[in-house]
DNA sequence: CGGGGCTCCTGTGCGC
DNA sequence: TGCGCACAGGAGCCCC
């Protein structure tokens, strides 16, 4: 469950292989690879340098020598390791797709349930997914948020009346990016705001008070390096420490931090959505 | 439009 | 102790 905070953590680790070489490039597993097809990938790859690294939302995007850039997406499962190491946490069965750079080193792609998409494109901002990305918490000021919570935000924005609950809309890429399953649970917590209440029912105190926790909850979370869960795993292998901070996310049955009772769980947009029925108002 | 459910997959961890 | 299966959830898609 890669999300902002995780993907951002490793987008600034891979700050020590800008400038190199991708020398040669294994494939293990061709499904990861969406386009173009395996050999037309390594022959893009091969003898190419990697210029710039960057994140949008939970994509990152290596701007190469070649014009072209390589972008990946973790999904769920999705582990990017450097160095890698023999004995280390790579290369393992789940390892995919290695990148052998100019200093001998490999860049590991291991992804356990396959559902990780890499590709090479020639202009990563014509990508229908980036194309239709919302704007990030980071870069939208709570006027604005409020507006597309209210759905009067510019239409060519892609904002509608917002009757859909709101930790469904949070999730929604389209809408804002970089939130997933886990850090909507956590700030909608933060912000004593029931899960399933309509985005658009908000009260401007409690739009103000999403707002500022959304952002607090994932600074606070790239600051210990991310969660891992499951299979998030920093650059280097390590997990992130952001985990023992959690408020309500898989703690089903246990009592809430800050009045006791038990947390729920119920099932939104198919995810598993925990919150404090005391603490979070419908 | 919203919402629910299914799909892509596989390793883990639970219940029996 | 072993076996089988529900479950994890990013994002796209389909249908009502």
């Amino acid at each position: 469950m890669p999300e902002l905070p995780e993907v951002e953590t490793i987008k600034r680790e891979l700050n020590v292989i800008i400038g190199k070489k991708i020398t040669d490039v294994i494939v293990n597993n061709a499904k990861v690879i969406k386009e173009p097809k395996k050999e037309k990938f390594i022959k893009e790859l091969k003898n190419v340098a990697i210029k710039n690294i960057i994140r949008k939302g939970k994509l990152l995007i290596f701007e190469l020598s070649s014009g072209k850039s390589l972008t990946i997406h973790l999904k769920m499962t999705g582990q990017l390791i450097y160095p890698s190491t023999t004995l280390g946490t790579s290369p393992q069965k789940s390892t995919r797709v290695r990148f052998k750079l100019s200093d001998g080193k490999f860049l590991d792609f291991n992804d356990r349930r396959l559902f990780g998409e890499l590709r090479i494109i020639d202009d990563w901002r014509k990508l229908k997914f980036i194309k239709e990305l919302g704007p990030e918490p980071f870069d939208i000021d709570v006027k604005k948020f409020a507006a597309m919570l209210k759905g009067t935000s510019r239409p060519e924005s892609g904002s509608r009346p917002r009757s859909g609950k709101i930790k469904v809309l949070l999730m929604d890429q389209k809408f804002i990016s970089g939130i997933g399953n886990l850090y909507a649970n956590e700030a909608l917590f933060r912000a004593k705001i029931h899960p399933q209440r309509p985005a658009n029912s908000l009260s401007k105190k409690e739009q103000e008070l999403l707002f500022k926790e959304i952002k607090d909850t994932l600074s606070e979370a790239i600051k210990y390096k991310g969660s891992s869960v499951d299979q998030y795993v920093q650059l280097s292998g390590k997990p992130g420490e952001y985990s023992r901070y959690h408020q309500v996310y898989d703690r089903e049955g246990e009592k809430c931090f800050k009045c006791k009772s038990e947390i729920k769980r119920i099932s939104l947009g198919g995810r598993g959505t925990y919150f404090c029925p005391i603490c979070q108002k419908l």
